[in-house]
RNA sequence: CCAGGUGUGGCGGAAUGGCAGACGCACAGGACUUAAAAUCCUGAGAGGGCAACUUCGUGUGGGUUCAAGUCCCACCACCUGGACCA
């Protein structure tokens, strides 16, 4: 057989066929499967797209073989910077580079022979896609989870953008590698956090890997604790601190206020206003060079003030020192040196007084600083109270005392959604002198990005120098104002391309249909890398809740399940480029054919765990190819009508129909190398039986034709073929997946190990109907357990069935 | 530093707490062949023994259990995230 050829054969065929074109109306229940986003690099397809795309299609059409309406779109994410930073480099229009990239992987990707909807393509440059990224911004915008606010941002110096704080890795730039620097500027944000509670509960019901839901609930870090607020000597001001362990409030010994802090300018005494203002300038500078570790030394400076304890009256002092950051919380933090080891560390190094409030839980002294949980000392009234018993009884005498409150905060922090760029979508918003920021009306989106040459970024977005676009009305008071220049973070794009693709060709009135969204979603299962996971993963969380909270949707979580591809990596253990890859996928499928390198990969490689690509197994995986070939075609030449069924028959069929259980629960799973394993077992079966001895009737037909069905998603071109050499109806992707006989797998005796003492002794064949008590008489009538009974007392008795049996003595 | 993950033959990798190493590669042997390749079949964790057999074996050390690769604790190595979140 000639792979390259019999592939462009089928391929066409499929194609003129039409045969994986998505009907939605039909009756057959349907199944939603979603490859992420990919992003149009312009780069020949490599091994991980084949093992991305290939393997989750081999997926796919296993679910098409067991009945379901496979809805499987692509798209691209086209928008965003690699596209612009290019387009700087060589002077071609993002635009024209991303079209071109867009057709070059287009066609590599249909030559892969895939089952994808392409007549459901999205592309989120198209004005029709961003139309409703701009109509999204504009609910969240009537909602308030759009607004601006002046904030440090980390601001890449290179890209002269503003980037994400996900998007910097060790203070540089995710992209060029540039050091970030902090910024105050206007910023346009995603209201996220009001969502954090729910983005956290909802984790509780979708099927994600557990790994990847903790890094969610890591990124929300939802704290549970309470406000204290200690009033400033001398003065009507009062701090506010946020604290998750108000037990330790007796042990206070000192406050401490971030450098950034609003009020620290307000807090200082004269005679420090100098060392104040020189330690935060300093802090500032560090802040830009590195970002602060936990190791470093704690540094700080005293204000000159102090503040009142509201439960002890003690008067402590109050410092500047940025291991409190001024982004969290209240930015002012109590300091209990005994039971914190940052505050011991800070406390050590001003000679600050260290008392402490708690003691082992039994009572017995503690080191210093203890900062579990123990049993309250010097803390009047509460002396005795366990940590747990005192964190709430002291809030609620705090909130008696109007000086404290309970309080929960997040980590999470609102989306920072603008990006000082061209290459993205326009944030529809027209700032009025008189009206301040208005949405555009909806009537007339999508605004249009323009067509621009001057696209070099200078840290204000490359539109505002379009006065064309910039210059417009204001839709409330007609006079004239200005666009929005930025543009938005692509990751708003992506954030609800998988609720409009079932629509994305049949919808221009509304982002999509509620009754058809609330059938087609949520995605039944999702691949992707786990990179995303408090990324694109949580924002699409984000935005599916706000879109059902304004009644477009009634479901509350996107994606049902999840996986992770593990990562192909190049000989040297990091990821696949160009430097390290001998050979491109293309010069494998040209050499074994495409089927032979799906095939390969899913057996050669742990899914879920990917690994250092080998070539190696190719030859050796087109030989097993070869072998289903030549028993099959020999089979068919042979063909008898023999209904013979011996213990021979009887095994193949064992083997048959544990197959098609085995194989079926491995997809479920992702376990494609067990399942391709399971096949070859059941091909060493077909050869082992032998099928020249005139025996060759029913049972083999069943069995020839099961193992090509099984085998299609995994070879899909290959068993199309040999389905249509062996006279059978196209297609074999309309075939069902087979059926098993669970009786069949059942065998009547087994053999199973005998332990004495936990040891094996001897291993028996046991029939499979016998009762325990049964097994054990024969397994004592055994002479060599016999002997090691004689005189002992039986202990335990253990009969585990078809497994082992396990006799304890004394 | 913190969190999570991983650790099984020469290699990729299998094992709902129940006979570790399925399946495949590399390896050895046999059949076929003048011969080789291909193909088909057989063997094989390591050590010891002519052999029946036996000892040791899932990163290390403990523990739970009749039984642990699997569960618990501590440690080591590597990978991936996060960085003082009060």
């Amino acid at each position: 057989m000639n792979y390259t050829e019999i592939e462009k054969k089928w391929n066409k065929i499929w194609e003129d066929t039409k045969l994986y074109a998505f009907k939605p109306d039909e009756k057959r229940k349907k199944f939603y499967l979603l490859e992420m986003f990919s992003y149009p690099s312009g780069a020949n397809l490599h091994l991980g797209h084949w093992w991305n795309f290939g393997l989750s299609d081999s997926f796919g059409r296993f679910k098409r073989l067991q009945g379901y309406n496979v809805f499987q779109p692509m798209g691209f994410d086209a928008f965003g910077l690699p596209a612009e930073n290019y387009a700087i480099k060589t002077g071609i229009h993002p635009e024209d580079s991303t079209r071109h990239n867009i057709a070059v992987m287009e066609r590599q990707l249909k030559e892969m022979g895939a089952t994808f909807n392409w007549e459901y393509e999205l592309i989120t440059c198209n004005p029709d896609y961003y139309k409703w990224t701009q109509w999204l911004f504009i609910q969240l915008f009537k909602k308030g989870l759009a607004y601006q606010k002046e904030a440090p941002v980390n601001y890449c110096p290179s890209c002269n953008t503003i980037i994400a704080n996900e998007q910097v890795v060790d203070g540089v730039c995710e992209r060029c590698g540039s050091e970030v620097v902090r910024k105050n500027m206007k910023q346009w944000f995603f209201k996220i956090t009001a969502y954090a509670d729910e983005l956290l509960s909802g984790l509780d019901k979708i099927d994600w890997p557990e790994k990847t839901k903790i890094l969610q609930r890591n990124w929300i870090g939802k704290s549970i604790g309470a406000e204290v607020d200690f009033k400033v000597e001398g003065s009507d001001e009062k701090l506010t601190v946020f604290t998750s362990r108000a037990d330790t409030l007796f042990g206070v010994t000192f406050l401490v206020i971030a450098p950034e802090h609003k009020l620290v300018s307000k807090l200082v005494k004269d005679e420090y206003k100098d060392s104040v203002a020189k330690y935060v300038a300093d802090s500032s500078k560090k802040d830009e060079i590195t970002r602060t570790s936990t190791t470093s030394p704690k540094t700080g400076a005293f204000t000159g003030t102090y503040v009142i304890n509201p439960l002890t009256n003690e008067r402590v002092p109050l410092f500047v020192a940025d291991y409190v950051i001024s982004t969290y919380a209240t930015g002012i933090v109590m300091g209990v040196a005994a039971h914190d080891s940052r505050d011991y560390d800070f406390a050590i190094k001003y000679s600050l007084p260290i008392k402490q409030v708690l003691t082992n839980k039994d009572g017995s002294d503690t080191a210093l600083p203890f900062c579990e949980y123990g049993k309250l000392v010097n803390s009047c009234e509460f002396d005795g109270m366990t940590s747990e018993e005192a964190k709430t009884k002291i809030v609620e005498k705090l909130e008696k005392l109007g000086a404290g409150r309970f309080k929960t905060n997040y980590k999470l922090r609102d989306w920072s959604v603008a990006r000082q760029r061209y290459w993205g979508c326009p944030i529809p918003i027209i700032h009025c002198e008189h009206c301040g920021a208005v949405p555009v009306p909806e009537k007339d989106l999508p605004v249009k990005l323009p067509h621009i040459t001057d696209y070099k970024p200078d840290g204000s977005g490359p539109l505002g120098k379009c006065k064309e676009y910039m210059q417009t009305t204001c839709p409330k008071c007609g006079r004239p104002a200005l666009r929005e220049p930025d543009t938005l973070d692509t990751f708003v794009d992506s954030s609800f391309y998988q609720l409009r693709f079932p629509e994305s060709l049949h919808n221009d009135k509304e982002i999509f249909n509620r009754e058809y969204v609330n059938k087609m979603l949520p995605v039944d299962c999702y691949v992707g890398g786990i990179e995303h996971a408090t990324m694109h993963l949580l924002y699409s969380r984000f935005i599916t809740k706000f879109l059902r909270d304004i009644g477009c949707l009634d479901f509350d979580e996107p994606f049902q399940r999840l996986f992770h591809q593990g990562m192909v990596l190049g000989p040297d253990g990091k990821k696949m480029s160009k430097r390290n890859t001998s050979k491109t996928a293309d010069e494998y499928v040209r050499e074994y054919g495409s089927d032979a390198l799906r095939l390969h990969m899913m057996f050669s490689l742990k899914y879920i765990d990917g690994g250092i690509w080998n070539d190696e197994g190719l030859k050796h995986i087109k030989a097993f190819m070869e072998r289903v070939e030549r028993i099959v075609l020999k089979w068919h030449k042979e063909k008898g009508n023999s209904s013979k069924y011996g213990d021979e028959e009887k095994e193949l069929d064992f083997v048959l129909n544990r197959t098609i259980k085995e194989v079926a629960s491995n997809f479920e799973t992702f376990s494609f190398n067990s399942a391709v394993a399971r096949i070859m077992e059941l091909v060493n079966a077909m050869y082992k039986y032998d099928i020249l001895k005139e025996k060759n009737g029913e049972l083999m037909q069943k069995v020839v034709k099961s193992l090509l069905i099984i085998l299609s998603p995994c070879a899909p071109h290959f068993t199309e073929e040999l389905w249509e050499q062996i006279g059978e109806e196209y297609s074999i992707f309309n075939q069902r997946y087979p059926s098993y006989d669970e009786s069949k797998i059942v065998l009547d005796s087994v053999e199973i190990a005998v332990q004495v003492n936990s040891k094996i002794i001897t291993r028996m064949n046991i029939g499979t109907s016998l009762s325990n008590e049964e097994i054990l008489n024969i397994v004592k009538a055994d002479e060599k357990i016999k002997s090691l009974l004689s005189g002992k007392t039986i202990v335990k008795e253990i009969v585990v069935p078809k497994r082992i049996v396990n006799i304890i003595v004394k």
